[in-house]
Order: structure tokens, then C-alpha cells, then sequence
DNA sequence: CTGAAAGCGCTTACAG
DNA sequence: CTGAAAGCGCTTACAG
């Protein structure tokens, strides 16, 4: 690989003329300026970013930590949002994928990323994870922005109002008039202390009703939702309604209802979160909560540009709001 | 953000000394050693890697170039366990997320990783992207492996037997009895001049028993799955089998399928390609070909690990097999 | 507009 | 086992 010095040998320029060129901002004159071209482009060669990161002392990269299992749809999304931002900001992304879902392997790839010393870091991860992230995090560290997780944090962040979408999905089930309505849990939700969760939601639509909450753990994947729903059905056969914590476990739910023989919606109103593709095309389609997924990635990397050299980290807090989406899988309680 | 200079001051050694630490290699006495650990402890020190690459030549990273919609379940396992082994081997993962689908976006992309000089790449995407970066590929350029395309292309690399694949999930149909089979391509795939394809399996198959093929146009996603699907029965309302190039549109024709009131299997019997997750929780449960993403992954990095710093890169072919996965969505056609 | 020098934070021989 | 010097490929003031 050709470095700046072959082509200042090439071009019989000094090698700080080269660097002009290729940044592009300091003046040149316009024949130097093809000279060094011509000869950059007969060596093939290409500037050295890694070097350039180190006598400017930023790389102009931000790293972006996704989950372990990148297959959810919304992280995706969210990654591609967050490629396309960065990118238009001139900025490269680095992301992080930790190797196992531990907040062990989390921290190490955070920190492996601070190590190659991006200019910023988007956490795309569980507030447990970006709370673990914030209780070690060196002074002097790059500054942080976390997404999509609960804004429970005392980090900057940009989260999507979650309670409200939960009250959302709730009470459209509760205006179709069912009343035993349980709720399909995601790890870390019930019980914690700060009630801005989607099953905070849901309870705060059925208190209002006067209704008892029926809070159901799972782990929010395919397979919890699978096999959670069968057991629950079997305790609880008198539920008319499933409000899932995201799609993916309603799309597990709606397997074993398919499979008990309790069909979807007739006797059964299911819902899902996220408004993932997959419950576009599902049989019946998903009622879902959508998320505005571009723009929180914009929101974000908007957020974190501007932290970017700025010392003053105010702990800012953008939440969105998320919206229904009403499609085939919620219909009223048949009536006994 | 304290330098190696703040510590070896702290710990009243040279940077040389301090470096040897941190590398681990070098001998050192057990009370510098501590001294030295004790003093970036105090002080917080990180070794800053940008620095160590520029100075060693080499980055211990390596890149991963994944498609722009990293939901597909394929290359999020890929991802997944591309990330643990380059771990295992202490090397971390640069991934390359093109902002777009176009060639010239992951052209840019596999760019931007080599300009932070990563020691090797490895290139998760279609052929047609694989043979546009080798075409360009610059000589001196950090090794290259292609993973999960067709070995069609002049680049050491790990692939699957597709054709083979294509030809089991076949011929599944045809031993069950039918005889109207179509296969809903996904793009650039019909009309290549390599027959490794999963359609080529599906011709052969159809060949040997005298069948006409039926190759019906897509794209390979979910939607392009469900219109493709309305339209293909709404010209050739005979068929009784469809093998779909991935599970993404065999989901979609699931759908399509469900709107049609053609139940799967009793009426059409429908088969995917990769055996995701998905297809598992659909109802019916899909029958696909399983791909062994864990072994592709695996033996990916340690050919290009094997590449890096040896230039003689003679182009290794890796093929794995897949392996037939019958689940519900295949039947005997019903007589007539 | 252009060049010579110093420096970014490390590692690599070379001495001792 | 340890240190002083040179160098990795760039950029940043400083002169001219």
C-alpha cells in the first residue's frame, strides 16, 4: 500500500501539500492540486485513516452497540437508520456486537469500541446494560447517547413513550369490550421501580377500568411467547385477550393458539409491538404499536453528533410517541 | 484520556516498559509489572489501539460486510458467530453495513473498512457485490473471504451447496407425488451462467423426472413472497407446489396462500430455504433447507485468519452441505 | 499557496 | 530485565 510519501515523492510536492488535498479544506493551487491527483491515482493510493485518526486526535467514527441477536427487526432497522445518518453526517459507523447476551460481554465491547477511540458511542441496548455502561464509565470518555431503551437512566437518551403505547394496545382492547385481558411479559419488566414500561401501560388501562392485571413472565422471543401462551392458556382459559411485549413473541403466541385450537381473533384477540414485518403478513396480520424507528435513529445521531467535542453533556431526554396499528388479529370478545 | 506517558511517569519506568506490559509478551520483573498495573489502574489507562495498529502495521481487527437489512435471520446468525470466533481468536469485528442496496453503497462501505485498515475482510453478500469488489480490488489488499454466495467468483470462499439444497428440497415434493411444481426465484438468480443456484437444484430434480420447470420472478422478501405468489395462482391455479428460494417469501406465500383459501399443505404444499427461526412458529411450520451458519461462520474466519500476513492467498473453495428439514408445510397433493 | 518540523500514542529493534 | 531512539502515516501550527 502506497503511503502519502510515495506520493509526494510522485508528484514532487511536500507530503503536508498531499494532505491538503486529500482533506480537502486547506487552499491549493489547482495545478498542484492534479498533480497530486494524477499521482495518488497511478499508485492506487488511499489515505490512511487510521494514522489521520491519530495526529487529529478523533477518528470520526461513532460506535454503535447493537444486541446479540441482530435479527429483531427493530434494532435492524435501527441500524440502518443509524448507518444512513452517520454516514450523511460524514461519519463512519463502528457497531458493536457482543459475542453472548451477558452485560459482561456487553461492557467489553463498549469497550473495545472506546479503545479504537470512536468520537461517540449509540447504546442500541436494554436500560440494565446501559445503566451497567454508565456506572463503569471512565471520566473523560467518549460521550454515550443510548436508544430504545427505557429512559430510566441518567444517560442522554432518545426512547420511544413505551406506557403509552402499552396504555394504547390496552384500551383498544378494552373499548372492543373484552375484560380478561393478561399481559406476556419481557424479562426485567415486572418489578422494576420505574413505571414507564409497555406492562405499565397495560396496567394503568386496566386499573383505570377497575380490571384485574394478569402480568405473565416470558422472555419476548418466538419461543418464550410459544411456549408461555400454552401454559397460560391451560391456567387461564377464560382470557379473552393477549397483549404480547413485542412481535415477535405474539407471532410465538399466535403458534399456540393455532395449535390449541383457539382461534385468532374469533376467540382469542392477540396483539403484538414493534409493527415488525413479520406481522404484516402473519395469518391474521398483527395489531401493533409502531415505533417511528427512522426517526429516532435520526433523533439519536442528531443527539450524539452534537455531544461530539462538546463537553457540556447535558443529560438530554427525547421521547417519541409510538402509534396503533389496528389490523387483523384483535376483533370484540364472542359472546357467551 | 491519560497516554502511555502519564503512566510511565506515574510508575517511574520508560513507555517501553510500559508497552511491554500491556502487550504481555515481553519479559518483565514481577514488581515493575505491579508498579506499572498499579499506576493505570490509578490513573485509568487504556491502551489506545488506534496507535498500537499505526505502529505494529496491523489492526487485529477484522471487517465483516453484511447486507443493508441485517433482519435476515441468515446473516444475523452469520454475524453472530463471526463475531465469537474472531473473539475467540482475540481479533475484533469491524462491520460494514452498507446504507443501501446498491453495488456502489457496498463498494464504499468494504472501502471505508480497508481505509481503517482492517487485516482482512469478509464478505457476507451476493455474488454479483462479491465479483464488483474483486474487480476493483486493489493489489496489496488485506485478504478477502466471501461467505454464503455462490462460488461462482475467483475469491477464496465458504459456501453452501445451494444447488444441491435446491435439488433435496425438490425432489421431497416429487417423491411425495406431485408434478406441478413452481419455484418463486429471487433476483439475478434465473438466467445466470453458473449453474450453482437454488433454482438450478429445483430444474435439475424437475429434469430427471420429465417435468416442466416453472421459474416464477421475485426478489426473495416477504412481500415480493405475497404478491408474487397472488399472481402466480392467478395464472397457473393448477399448481400444487411451490418451493420458495428462502423462507422470507415462503412466508409471504404463506399469506398469499391464507387470503386464496388454499390451505397449506392440504391444497398447495409450500416449502423455504434457510430454515429460520420464523418458519419454526408459522402455521403450518415450514419444511426448508437447514444451512449450517455455525460451520460456515466458523471455518470462514480461520481461512481468513489463515490469509492474513501469508500473501500467498490461493483461492480456497469451502462447500458445506445443507440438510432437508420436512415440517408441516409439505403433503401429498390431493387426488382429483 | 507551499514546505520543514514537531507531534499524535504506540511498538520495534538496538544497546546495555 | 530495562531504556533511549527511531519510526508507523498522517496533521497541525509556523514560516516564508
Amino acid at each position: 500500500m502506497p503511503s502519502i510519501y510515495d506520493v509526494a515523492r510522485e508528484a514532487r510536492v511536500s507530503i503536508a501539500t498531499v494532505s491538503r488535498v486529500f482533506r480537502g479544506t486547506a487552499p491549493v493551487s489547482a495545478a498542484t492540486r492534479e498533480r497530486v491527483l494524477a499521482a495518488a491515482r497511478a499508485l492506487g493510493y488511499r489515505p490512511n485513516r487510521i494514522a489521520r485518526a491519530l495526529a487529529e486526535g478523533r477518528t470520526r467514527a461513532i460506535g454503535v452497540m447493537l444486541p446479540t441477536d441482530i435479527s429483531n427487526p427493530f434494532y435492524a432497522q435501527l441500524a440502518q437508520h443509524v448507518a444512513s445518518c452517520a454516514r450523511t453526517a460524514s461519519y463512519d459507523v463502528a457497531v458493536g456486537l457482543p459475542p453472548d447476551d451477558s452485560v459482561e460481554s456487553f461492557l467489553e465491547t463498549t469497550a473495545a469500541l472506546e479503545e479504537r477511540q470512536v468520537d461517540g458511542l449509540l447504546l442500541c441496548a436494554s436500560c440494565s446494560r446501559v445503566a451497567a455502561y454508565a456506572a463503569r464509565r471512565p471520566q473523560g470518555a467518549c460521550p454515550a447517547v443510548a436508544v430504545g431503551c427505557l429512559p430510566t437512566v441518567d444517560v442522554p437518551l432518545v426512547s420511544a413513550d413505551e406506557e403509552y403505547g402499552g396504555y394504547l394496545i390496552t384500551n383498544h382492547l378494552l373499548a372492543l369490550g373484552h375484560r380478561r385481558v393478561a399481559f406476556l411479559c419481557a424479562p426485567g419488566q415486572p418489578g422494576t421501580a420505574h413505571p414507564q414500561g409497555r406492562e405499565h401501560g397495560y396496567i394503568r388501562a386496566m386499573d383505570a377500568r377497575g380490571l384485574e392485571p394478569l402480568l405473565w413472565h416470558g422472555v419476548g422471543t418466538l419461543e418464550s411467547g410459544y411456549t408461555r401462551v400454552r401454559d397460560l392458556m391451560a391456567e387461564h382459559g377464560d382470557l379473552t385477550a393477549l397483549v404480547a411485549v413485542n412481535d415477535a413473541a405474539a407471532l410465538g403466541a399466535l403458534r399456540a393458539l393455532y395449535e390449541l385450537k383457539r382461534p385468532v381473533p374469533a376467540h382469542v384477540s392477540l396483539t403484538g409491538f414493534d409493527n415488525v414485518v413479520q406481522g404484516v403478513y402473519s395469518a391474521p396480520a398483527l395489531t401493533s404499536v409502531d415505533l417511528p424507528v427512522a426517526e429516532m435513529a435520526e433523533r439519536a445521531v442528531r443527539l450524539l453528533l452534537s455531544l461530539v467535542g462538546c463537553d457540556g453533556t447535558v443529560p438530554t431526554r427525547i421521547i417519541v410517541r409510538p402509534r396503533l396499528v389496528v389490523r387483523e388479529s384483535t376483533a370484540p370478545p364472542r359472546p357467551h
